[in-house]
DNA sequence: TGCGGCTAATTTGTCAGACAAGATGTTAAA
DNA sequence: TTTAACATCTTGTCTGACAAATTAGCCGCA
């Protein structure tokens, strides 16, 4: 039959433009919400594409969150709309660390001002809690950076807006990475870590005390010093990381596999899985 | 041959245990950054798997940005890293809004304090445009939300930080689809707009006059108004609209245009249904 | 009529093989 | 040495088939 059979454009990537129309097609109100979308066959006969093209475009819906997909059943518009941010991790340089400070610091010091008005007394109890961590985490030689982020998500917890622990959350996982490079020098620790501890308390104490401006300000300065560190942070300790992490990519790239002394392991670690 | 070839257990969706095998040795390092990793078919023996499943399995990896495939070559371990996040879009009501401006706000009053000691003469003829077609988007019988947006996102545009666009983007399009449900009563817009007029005035003189604290200063109090705005938005109108909402969830209806940005994609995902 | 269970049709998931479209490396020619 | 043609490899797409799970219909029976 004269059925419509849009023509797809020859372009790159058949299967993403594919994913594009079916993804308009279901904003645009075709589907909606839990509806059922058309078999796989006949979307294929709808564009003009074999299933497998199909199939890899429902696949790519499906990992976007747009789409469902029950074996026997059929596919279906997903019930409740998401958004998502990305953000790539690229080898640690200085300026995008501090181009994250920035975004940070606004955040966290509201996170500190909502924190000292709303935190609950088992919210505080945990903030002591993780700054007890720290100590006792450096103290056992340890760098420290873990408990340093878990210490300001307690605080961001307490501020009782899960955007607040989400956006910090998504950002501690770029921070995790970069921020390690920064801190593998000992003596730099110790003052680092004297003058950290100050700050923290400072900011602990006005959030138990319930006093936001204070908390706030408290913030403010603890993420204006922290950025000055960074700042400070040796050129050369900065410059051999960045190396390390060069020689790297490039034996990794080469050997097959076998080779389990990899000097820098966790420079590849990511994430972007699922979390469904 | 003595291959190793990895026997899959059987479970639910088999692509999605290949993925996460891959996706598990990538991160243990096995092929590292920017390595080529085995060809479809090499990994379909490897696994004991047809070429389909490893095809859909790279097509996961590809989607959460951890490999990317070049026809005729090979596929890749990206050379970044990502994180993701990702904030599901729950039917509208007052208070996830009201989160959000939350945490809005600090970033809008930072981006606005950068703004005003980063603009170029270019970006602050952009802003000066932006707030140009609220007016005749108003005056033209629109709702102005987009532009409202679009206004902002040029200040943020201006603080020259990527982070700031990327998130301030990701929660527009949240509240585009909740503010639309606020904004919809037409006595209301008159004297609504009006207010916001003389507020984004303020931000931007303070912008162009290069003014970091009177630019803080004014976003904050344009932030602050907004959020009041919205706390006494009759409650009967809110009412009727999530009724209107709720209508709607068979057919969704959202804006067909939106051409992708670079980092932060919309889909429409949902949580757990029960079907029946 | 109402209901339970069996069967058949439908639909996604997986398999297998083939060709098309690019990319890469090698070789031959200028 | 540089350039152009070629052979080979790899992903992208097509086609057809079967397996697995769900859904709908049908039949028998109380």
């Amino acid at each position: 039959m004269s059925e419509t059979q849009e023509q797809p454009s020859r372009g790159p990537q058949l299967s993403e433009q594919v994913a594009q129309r079916l993804s308009d097609a279901i904003q645009a109100g075709e589907w909606g919400r839990g509806a059922r979308l058309p078999t796989e066959a006949a979307l294929g006969e709808r564009y003009g594409i074999s299933r497998s093209v199909v199939r890899e475009a429902i696949s790519m819906l499906r990992n976007g969150g747009l789409v469902t997909s029950r074996r026997g059943s059929g596919s279906f518009v997903a019930e409740s709309p998401t958004v998502s941010l990305r953000l790539a991790i690229p080898d640690p340089d200085i300026q995008s660390v501090i181009e994250v400070l920035e975004l940070r610091r606004p955040l966290e010091v509201e996170a500190a001002r909502l924190a000292a008005e709303r935190r609950t007394l088992s919210q505080l109890r945990r903030i002591r809690n993780a700054m007890v961590d720290i100590d006792e985490a450096v103290e056992a030689g340890l760098s420290g950076v873990d408990q340093d982020l878990a210490f300001h998500r307690t605080i961001a917890e307490a501020a009782n807006n899960t955007h607040f622990t989400a956006v910090l959350d998504f950002y501690n996982r770029f921070l995790h990475h970069a921020i390690r490079v920064t801190r593998t020098n000992e003596s730099l620790r110790e003052t680092f870590m004297l003058q950290v501890v100050g700050e923290h308390q400072a900011i602990l104490d006005a959030i138990a005390a319930g006093d936001a401006e204070a908390a706030a300000r408290a913030a403010a300065i603890h993420l204006e010093h922290a950025e000055t560190r960074l700042r400070q942070a040796p050129t050369d300790l900065l410059k051999s990381a960045l190396e390390r992490v060069e020689a790297q990519r490039s034996s990794v790239a080469v050997t097959p596999s076998e080779s389990e002394s990899v000097s820098v392991s966790e420079s590849t670690e990511h994430t972007g899985d699922n979390p469904q």
